[in-house]
DNA sequence: ATGGTTGCACGGCAA
């Protein structure tokens, strides 16, 4: 089985990158982020023409959006809401016996102080929320998958300068500690570093912003993939697609993941 | 130190 993640921050712009995704990294099930568009005017056919029949979508008018397609049945599916929103940023769906997690974390504003920025507030309450909800509903006995843009980069080697990012948001102690409380709330495993050790640099987004950002390469690793303990013996590889951020034209900030896993 | 870009939707916000 193979599963597929990535923030497409429009799924309508970019619908000719989502397809050479299809085609070049063949996945059974793809999971989407910041689609931006409500549900009606996803392009369900698009997906349904190369066999990706099986969709839940969840998405609104301009912001957020996750969305999960799947060559395979869904045989089960779940909207999530945290901190009291209905902003569409969690969606579940069961493919195959598992559970996959499609999660999009708020980024958090630009200053990390949740005294003076509410949308940093946002971000911590969300991980708070999603920390304590593991252990009360589900067990970690269960086979899931969780991916998606969780918009912190929690390693010293998912940034370019651990040093120069320790006060910006996405790599704040606090974002960190509290990502890592998620990921402990009922031992996710972090399916990314099980293949790349930690003393590598690791990237999944890099800036719009930079003139250049395959030379400067000042990336963030945002984007994560992590499974419960019943799914570590089928863990076989990983595949950052880093050269998707020169996929023209208009790539993605962001690049794709992809989870293989033994059937 | 600051400003740099993009998307949605058509002004200004979010990232």
């Amino acid at each position: 089985m193979r599963i597929a993640t990535w923030n497409i921050n429009s799924v309508r712009l970019r619908l000719p990158l989502v397809m050479r995704l299809l085609d070049e990294a063949d996945p059974d099930v793809l999971c989407l982020q910041e689609t931006k568009c409500v549900d009606d005017a996803f392009p369900r056919n698009a997906f349904a023409e190369r066999g990706y029949t099986h969709a839940h979508i969840h998405g609104m008018k301009g912001y957020n959006g996750v969305a999960i397609l799947s060559r395979r049945p869904i045989e089960g599916q779940e909207v999530l809401h945290w901190c009291e929103r209905q902003d569409c940023r969690h969606g579940v769906a069961r493919v195959d016996g598992l559970e996959i997690h499609n999660v999009y974390v708020p980024a958090g504003g630009d200053v990390p102080d949740p005294a003076v920025n509410e949308k940093f507030a946002h971000k911590l309450r969300f991980l708070d929320e999603l920390a304590g909800w593991w252990p009360q509903e589900r067990s970690s006995d269960r086979p899931m998958v969780l991916v998606g843009d969780l918009n912190v980069a929690p390693l010293e080697n998912d940034v370019w300068s651990h040093k120069q990012m320790l006060g910006v948001v996405s790599h704040t102690p606090v974002e960190v500690e509290k990502l890592g409380a998620v990921q402990r709330s009922i031992g996710w495993i972090d399916a990314m570093r099980a293949f790349v050790p930690d003393t590598e640099k690791l990237y999944t987004w890099w800036s719009y912003r930079a003139q250049d950002w395959a030379a400067s390469d000042r990336g963030r690793r945002l984007d994560h993939v992590w499974v419960t303990p019943p799914l570590q013996d089928r863990l076989r590889g990983i595949r950052v697609l880093r050269e998707a951020r020169g996929w023209e034209p208009k790539p993605s900030d962001h690049v794709p993941v992809v989870l293989d896993l033994a059937d």
